[in-house]
DNA sequence: CAGTGGTCTAGACCACGTA
DNA sequence: ACGTGGTCTAGACCACTGT
C-alpha cells in the first residue's frame, strides 16, 4: 500500500521474510545461497548478504557456515517495547501533567534492596520519591536510586522541580537497560500515595541503567490499577 | 572481558557508541561525516555505513542528508522484550510442566470483545480456555481466541494434548505481533481456575497475531500474582 | 578439502536537503 | 550547486565446518 519504491536488499527481505511467514518455507528449509540469490536478483552478494543479515538478526533465519542458512524455528518472539518519557505518556491521554518531589536523602548502598539494583556496598546514592500526576489524579509513583559515584553531579540537584528521569537523560546517556515488569498489589504506603485502596492492583516497572560497566540508576515505577498499559510490537521487517 | 576479536564495522560502532554514552558526545553533537571515519579507521566507507546504519537503528544517532550524522536526543527508550514460550518459562523454574485444556467452542464473530481482537464480524472462530500448570499449581490461564478464516486447520485440532500457542507455531508462522501488557484484579471466574483469591493482583499479556494482513489469533496469558515478570533489555550493540 | 557465510575494498551513481 | 548519506557493484580474503 505504501508506494515508496523499496531498495533492493528490502526487497529480498520482504521476499523471504514472505515465503517464511506465509509458511511455503517451513522452518529448517533451507534457503537459497547467497550466490543462488545473486543470480536470482541480478545483483551483487553484499545486496543479498544485507537482506540475510537482517532475517538473521530479526530471529527469521539461522546462518551456518558450510551448510547455508535455513527459516528458524520461532523459539522467543522479540517484540520491540517502547518506553516513553512519563510526561509525554500523560499528555498523550489528554492530561495535564505536574510532577511533585516527595523526598531526597542521600545514603550508603548496604540494605538488600541495593544489592538487588546492582549498587556496591557503600556505594554512595540519592534516594529519591516522587508522584507523576495526569491532571489531579496521581498516575505513577516513582521510587529511584542514583549512584553519585557515577553521577556525581546528581548531588547538587534538588529534584524539585525537573524528574529524575528527565535530568538523568540531560545528563547521563544510558548504554544499556533492563527492564522487568510484574503486577503487584499496593501496599499501605504505596496506596495511600498513589490514592488507591491497599491491595489494588499496580503495574510495577523496573528499570536499571548502566554506562559502561557501571550501574547509573534503579528506578521503580508504580502506575496504579489498569490506568497505563505497555505496548510491544514486533514486525521482521524491523 | 569478552576477548573476542571485533570486527572492524563493530569496533566503530562500539567507539561512536562509547562517545556517546559517555557524555562526551552530547545530543545535538554532529558526527564525523563517513569519509572523515573512512580516513580515521583507514577503511571503506561502506564499513563506516555499517556501523552508522546501526546506530541510527538503534536510535542512538540521527542521519540528515547534506548535513552529517548527529547524537539523538533520547525520546524514547526501545527495549526488546524476549517472549518464550511458556513450558520453557515453566521449566527454567525447575518445576515440571503440565497442560489442561478446559474448554473449545466454535462460534462466530460478533461481541465487543472480537472487535476489539481485531476481528471482522461473522468471522468463524474457535475459542479456547486452558491452563498452564508448574507442578501442582496453575502457572496461566490461556483465553485464546483462533480465526478458522486464517487457519482453517485449527478446526480439526482438538488441542486436548498440545496447547494453542506451541500448536499454531507449528502451523502459522507470524508476521507481527502486538503485546498488550497490564496489571488486573482477578475476576471470580479467573481466580478460581488459578486457585487464588478474586482480586489477586495478575499481570495479564495479550497478543494479537496477524500473517500478512489477517489476523491468526488473540490470546490473553494471565499469571496470577507476583509469580511471573517479563525482562526487556536494551544495547546500542544490538 | 571444498563451499559456506563474514567481512572488507575501492570505487560508483543517485536523491535529496541545505546553503 | 554542492556535499551528504543511501545504495549498489564486482571483486577479494578468511575462518569455519561438514563431508
Amino acid at each position: 500500500m505504501s508506494g515508496e519504491p523499496l531498495s533492493l536488499h528490502q526487497r529480498i527481505l520482504g521476499d523471504i521474510g514472505a515465503k517464511i511467514v506465509s509458511g511455503a518455507w517451513p522452518p529448517g528449509h533451507r534457503i537459497p545461497f547467497e550466490h543462488e540469490l545473486t543470480e536470482q536478483y541480478g545483483c551483487s552478494r553484499m545486496t543479498v548478504n544485507k537482506a540475510l543479515t537482517q532475517l538473521a538478526k530479526a530471529g527469521l533465519i539461522e546462518r551456518r557456515k558450510r551448510s547455508g542458512s535455513f527459516v528458524a524455528r520461532p523459539r522467543s518472539q522479540a517484540a520491540v517495547l517502547e518506553i516513553h518519557d512519563i510526561r509525554a505518556e500523560v499528555e498523550a491521554l489528554g492530561a495535564p501533567y505536574s510532577y511533585e518531589r516527595l523526598s531526597r536523602a542521600i545514603r550508603s548502598a548496604g540494605q538488600p534492596v541495593d544489592e538487588a539494583a546492582g549498587f556496591a556496598d557503600a556505594t554512595r546514592l540519592i534516594d529519591i520519591a516522587c508522584l507523576h500526576f495526569a491532571g489531579e489524579a496521581p498516575f505513577c509513583l516513582e521510587e529511584r536510586l542514583i549512584s553519585l559515584d557515577t553521577v556525581p553531579e546528581a548531588e547538587r540537584e534538588p529534584f524539585e522541580n525537573i524528574a529524575p528521569g528527565p535530568w538523568l537523560i540531560g545528563h547521563v546517556p544510558w548504554s544499556a537497560a533492563e527492564h522487568t515488569i510484574r503486577a503487584l498489589a499496593a501496599d499501605k504506603p504505596t496506596a495511600k500515595r498513589l490514592r488507591v485502596e491497599a491491595g489494588t492492583p499496580c503495574l510495577a516497572v523496573e528499570r536499571r541503567t548502566w554506562t559502561g560497566g557501571q550501574p547509573v540508576t534503579h528506578v521503580r515505577l508504580t502506575y496504579p490499577g489498569t490506568s497505563h498499559v505497555l505496548v510491544a510490537r514486533f514486525t521482521p521487517e524491523g
